[in-house]
Order: structure tokens, then C-alpha cells, then sequence
RNA sequence: UGGGGAAUAGUGUAACGGUAGCACGACUGACUCUGGAUCAGUUAGUCCAGGUCCGAAUCCUGGUUCCCCAGCCA
């Protein structure tokens, strides 16, 4: 009897992605000897973002998740626009990532003589030719999308002639532009790729790695197959437009008889309220609407990590996005959601007063300093415990005042009685302000018998403050950031306008005078800290011991600020 | 009829001929010395039209919409 449902624990087991299914199924069948060897292949002209991450993940995942390999590849093929300064920055951000390549990096350009070899072999097939048409008269042959192209004058040059021609090519003869090799295939093919594509251009000009040793480069299709190729690559994972190139990726790789991985595609990752494409993000950089690319408002990996985003959090979110074949933008929300998960776990919490209002306790003693026990975090009972300095004069946060509070506002206000945290009830007597009807300072009485937060009778408050003593707090300067832009798909402008006019020029606030309580004395860059009630933080590299620089990461969930949205809408 | 891909709650993703599920978001409520966290709940979906089948998101036919391709970029 085989009609009961399965209800087993593999209900439990997360489902595979289409490509985790292939590579399973491939294991399975063993296709290729029971090996996965995966790679990241990029080009060095720019700095990896959370795209990039996607991409990352998905690579080296499936390597560690099917005990395989995963190849970090620079595809350095186009000297005119990579430098080492990318080649070392995408090496830091995949190892900040948390990947590792266990020694199997590589260069494109390390299998230039392999390429240069092959594509003579080509030639020698008939497959190759030299043409000498330029780069306009080339385009103009290709024909159109619904028109097929038609075949280059030199296309029949013999074998002799191509082989000759080509080494000519190779030691330099010719200037740039003047020829190229190409393959072979077919002018009317309805697939663009397919007309005779390019497969060497020449380029005097010097190549960070092979120096002025080359002056014809391979065109990615031609090189990129033989460097998957070459290094024994088994599934060849990338982006949606290349699926047009995949006819071309397995041409040349059958003409050659070479060995063959599969190449298999999936849809980049898009992200609400910000842009993904480097030539935007060059342009924001450029025309100086961030300060450079590791901004902490980029979508770059650099600007995340600036920003305070973990590894751990990018890496989750990749995870959750999962994997498809379709175009899809996803809420920055979840990424914010991965992101609070784990900075909830992980941050030591402490209070900060962004916007300093001053408070004096008028039945404190004069001059007497107490030291509170605080909890460093309470998701985390290993954390343990510090102590705060407690006095008679206080900042909180203006925001947590108000002198006619409106429904639903719980914090402090005349006459009411709150709880500053791990500290005392509070009752406001008396409001202070200036010449301009200002609120500057708040008068209140503590209740001795509330030490350390509780009351013994029983009394209950609406709502904890955090504070900082006068006395003791450090300044700091906190710099919030909120989205890029303000529409979710920047691109949706109004007529005659780009992406640009949709920045949102409040993405960046900075509070200069913000109170810190001391313990966070010489926090190192690059530490993170909840501050309570308020969000994430970490200390940005400009900060010093003389100046700390606090960069918001991501506020705390806030449905206060919800609530008072609504309200202002009625 | 140029070719190639793809359509599942607001968003992202499962279900591989057999109960359309999960997460994020939004909204309730409980709890709380963070209006945090946690917990419980509500919300809402198979692009359209036919067909096959006991049974279709899944297979077939025909449409619709979206994405990619005319670099000597990758």
C-alpha cells in the first residue's frame, strides 16, 4: 500500500533553485566525474555591488554547498579600461564577503598564449579568417535584426593567408582597428551573435598584468568559454543577456573539440530605491551626487561595509532572494529585514541622544554621580553588563518631548512620570524656553525608591527614555543616511529627465552635536553598536579619538513614526 | 511570424499532473525597563482565452505583456 502522502521530514528540506537542481542532478548522473567547479568572473573596471553579491553567493554557495570548487577570475581582456586598483578592491570585498577561492585565482589574461593557440587551430579548420573591413563597415555587413548581414570580402582568404595575416596581427604590424579575426559561422544567422563574430581586435595599449607583451585581445565570447575551459569549470553560471551568447559559447568550444562546461543563466538582482548599473553609479560618482563609491548610500559592497552592513546579513539576503530566470526588483525592505536580524543578535547596545535636550533633576543631589548597570545585549546573555554614568543633569532626545502630546504619544510630557532606562521614574515640573517659544530645557523629579528602573509599588510607565549625563557624554557627529531616491524605480522620470531627478536630497543628514555615553571612548571604525531605541550604528573611518563619527546603518522599526505619518495625514 | 528568454498575493520565491505554501511588507493583538526583539493572528495570488484529464500553476493550442540582442565592451 503506496497511497499514503509522504509527510516526512523532506517536506522540511529547502528546495534547490533550478541551477542547484541541475548541479544536484548532474552529481547525480554523474556528468562530470562527481565534480562542481564553479566561478566569478569579473571584469576589473569597477567596484562589485550587491549584485555582484548575488552572484557571489550563488557561485561559492553551490561550491561549499556540493563540496566543490569555486574560481575568483578576473576576465581582464580589455586593457582600455580595467586597473589594479579594481583587481584589488574585488579581492577584498569577496573576502569581506566571507569566500573563500583556496588559491584558485586566476587571470583571463594568464591563458592569452592557450587562446592564441586555439584560435590558429581555428583558422587552420577554416573556421577563422582575418578581416580587414572596419569597425563601421563591420557593423553595416552585420545587417539588422530583421535583415540578414552579408559576407565580409575577405571572408574566403586562405588558411595560409589567415595563419599569416594573424601572426602578423599578433607581432604588431598592423595599427589598431585596421583588422580582426573572426570566425567563421554565418552572415544571415538569425541570432546576431552568430555573424561572424569578432573574435581578436587590435589594441596597442598595456595590459596591468601582461604589460605591452599583447596588441590583440580576445573579445569576451571567444575568451571567456576557453578560460571556463581551461580551468575545467562545470556549470558557468551568469546573467539573462548573455543567454544570447550561449549558441556562441558552445560553437566554439565543438569546433575546438575542447573540453565543455554548460553555461547556464539567471536574472540580475534589482533593488527598490536605488541603482544597479555601474555606468549610473559611475555617473552619481562622478557628477559628485555621492562622495565616491564607497558612499555609504552606494548599493556598492564597499558602501555597505561603510555603512555598517555585515557579511553575514548580505549574505543572508542572497539566500532569501533566491534564484530565477526572470527580472525581478526586490524591496529593499528585505534586505534591511536580513540586515536588523542580524545586528539584533550581534550589537552591543548603548545610549546616544542624537538631538540633545537638556534635562535637570531638581531633587537630585547636588553633584552626585551614580554608577547604573546597564546590559550590553539582551539578545545575548554573554554579553554581560556595563556601567552608565548617572547625575542630576541630563540630555534625552528632543523627539521623546512634547509639550502638548498628541493620542498615542507615551513619552515625556508636563506633568507625566516615565522611566529613563536602567535608571529612575522621572516627572516633568517644569518646561524652560527661549526667546522664541523654543523648548531649551526641561525642569523634573526622580523617585529615589525607582532605582535601576522598577518601582516597588507597583507603578506602571508608558514608555522608557534613553539619556546620557551632561557630564559625561561625548560628543560625536552621526551621519543619517536614508534611500538614494525617492521613487522605488529611479528610472521612472518625467519627460526629458533621468534617474537623477528622482535623488532623494535628503538622503544624507548630519547632526553635528549628538551625546554618546563614555563607554563608547575610542570605538574602533568599523564597530558596531545599537543605539537604544533609535537603530544601528557603526564608527565611521573619519572617526578619531578626538572626534567620533557615528554613521546610522539602519534605524530601529519605529511604529511610532508610523503612527505620527498616519496623523499628519488626517 | 528576425531570434532568444520569461510571466504565481504589494514584493521576492515554492509547489515538477493530486490540499496554491513560505518569507518580506501592511494591519490586529499579546508581552516587554528599547514604541526594539519575541509570540499569536489577519490580509492578499496562478497574465488572458480555449483544450486534454477524474484532477492543470504544471501538459496542449492560440493570444497578451515584459526583458535581451544590430561594440573591434563584458
Amino acid at each position: 500500500m503506496t497511497n499514503t502522502k509522504q509527510n516526512n521530514n523532506n517536506s522540511e528540506k529547502e528546495r534547490l533553485d533550478f541551477i542547484r537542481q541541475i548541479v544536484a542532478e548532474d552529481l547525480k548522473t554523474n556528468k562530470w566525474d562527481g565534480r562542481v567547479v564553479t566561478r566569478f568572473p569579473p571584469e576589473p573596471n569597477g567596484y562589485l555591488h550587491i549584485g555582484h553579491a548575488k552572484s557571489i553567493c550563488l557561485n561559492f554557495g553551490i561550491a561549499a554547498e556540493f563540496a566543490g570548487q569555486c574560481h575568483l577570475r578576473f576576465d581582464d581582456t580589455n586593457p582600455t579600461k580595467e586597473e589594479q586598483e579594481y583587481i584589488d578592491s574585488i579581492i577584498e570585498d569577496v573576502h569581506w564577503l566571507g569566500w573563500d577561492w583556496e588559491g584558485h585565482l586566476y587571470y583571463g589574461s594568464d591563458y592569452f598564449e592557450q587562446m592564441y593557440e586555439y584560435a590558429v587551430q581555428l583558422i587552420k579548420k577554416g573556421k577563422a579568417y582575418v578581416c580587414d573591413l572596419t569597425a563601421e563597415q563591420t557593423r553595416e555587413y552585420r545587417g539588422t535584426l530583421t535583415k540578414p548581414g552579408k559576407d565580409s570580402p575577405y571572408r574566403n582568404r586562405s588558411v595560409e593567408e589567415n595563419l599569416n595575416l594573424f601572426e602578423r596581427m599578433k607581432a604588431g604590424e598592423f595599427p589598431d582597428g585596421s583588422r580582426t579575426l573572426r570566425a567563421k559561422i554565418d552572415m544571415s544567422a538569425p541570432n546576431l551573435n552568430m555573424r561572424d563574430p569578432v573574435m581578436y581586435r587590435i589594441l596597442h595599449a598595456a595590459h596591468p598584468r601582461t604589460s605591452d607583451k599583447w596588441c590583440i585581445y580576445p573579445m569576451y565570447d571567444w575568451a571567456h568559454g576557453l578560460e571556463d575551459s581551461i580551468e575545467r569549470i562545470t556549470h558557468s553560471i551568469c546573467t539573462l543577456e548573455f543567454e544570447n551568447h550561449r549558441p556562441l559559447y558552445d560553437w566554439f568550444l565543438e569546433k575546438l573539440d575542447a573540453y565543455h562546461p554548460q553555461q547556464i543563466e539567471f536574472a540580475r538582482l534589482n533593488l527598490t530605491y536605488t541603482v544597479m548599473s555601474k555606468r549610473k553609479l559611475l555617473k552619481l560618482v562622478q557628477e559628485g551626487h555621492v562622495a565616491g563609491w564607497a558612499d555609504p548610500r552606494m548599493p556598492t559592497i564597499c558602501g555597505l561595509r561603510r555603512r555598517g552592513y555585515s557579511p553575514q546579513a548580505i549574505r543572508e539576503f542572497c539566500r532569501r532572494i533566491g534564484v530565477n530566470k526572470f527580472n525581478s526588483t526586490v524591496d529593499i525592505a528585505l534586505l534591511e529585514h536580513c540586515l536588523r536580524e542580524d545586528l539584533n543578535k550581534t550589537s552591543p547596545r548603548v545610549m546616544a541622544v542624537l538631538k540633545p535636550l537638556k534635562v535637570v533633576i531638581d531633587n537630585y543631589p547636588e553633584g552626585q554621580v551614580e554608577e547604573l548597570e546597564a546590559i550590553n545585549n539582551p539578545e545575548d546573555p554573554n554579553a554581560g553588563v556595563r556601567k552608565v554614568p548617572f547625575s542630576g543633569e541630563l540630555y534625552i532626545e528632543r523627539d521623546d518631548f512634547m509639550e502638548e502630546p498628541p493620542k498615542k504619544f507615551y513619552r515625556l510630557a508636563p506633568g507625566r512620570e516615565v522611566r529613563l532606562r536602567y535608571a529612575y521614574f522621572v516627572t516633568c515640573t517644569d518646561v524652560i524656553k527661549d526667546e522664541n517659544g523654543e523648548v531649551v530645557e526641561l525642569h523634573c523629579t526622580y523617585d529615589p525608591a525607582t532605582r535601576g528602573g522598577d518601582a516597588p509599588d507597583g507603578r506602571k510607565v508608558k514608555s522608557t527614555l534613553h539619556w546620557v549625563s551632561a557630564g559625561h557624554a561625548l560628543e560625536a557627529q552621526v551621519r543619517l543616511y536614508d534611500h538614494l531616491f525617492t521613487k522605488e524605480n529611479p528610472d521612472d522620470a518625467v519627460e526629458g529627465e533621468d534617474f537623477k531627478s528622482n535623488l532623494n536630497p535628503n538622503s544624507l543628514e548630519i547632526l553635528a552635536s549628538c551625546r554618546v555615553e563614555p563607554s563608547l571612548a575610542g570605538a574602533a571604525p568599523g564597530s558596531r553598536y545599537q543605539f537604544e531605541r533609535l537603530g544601528y550604528f557603526c564608527v565611521d573611518p573619519d572617526s578619531s579619538d578626538s572626534k567620533l563619527v557615528f554613521n546610522r546603518t539602519v534605524s530601529l522599526r519605529d511604529p511610532w513614526a508610523k503612527i505620527q505619518k498616519a496623523q499628519k495625514k488626517k
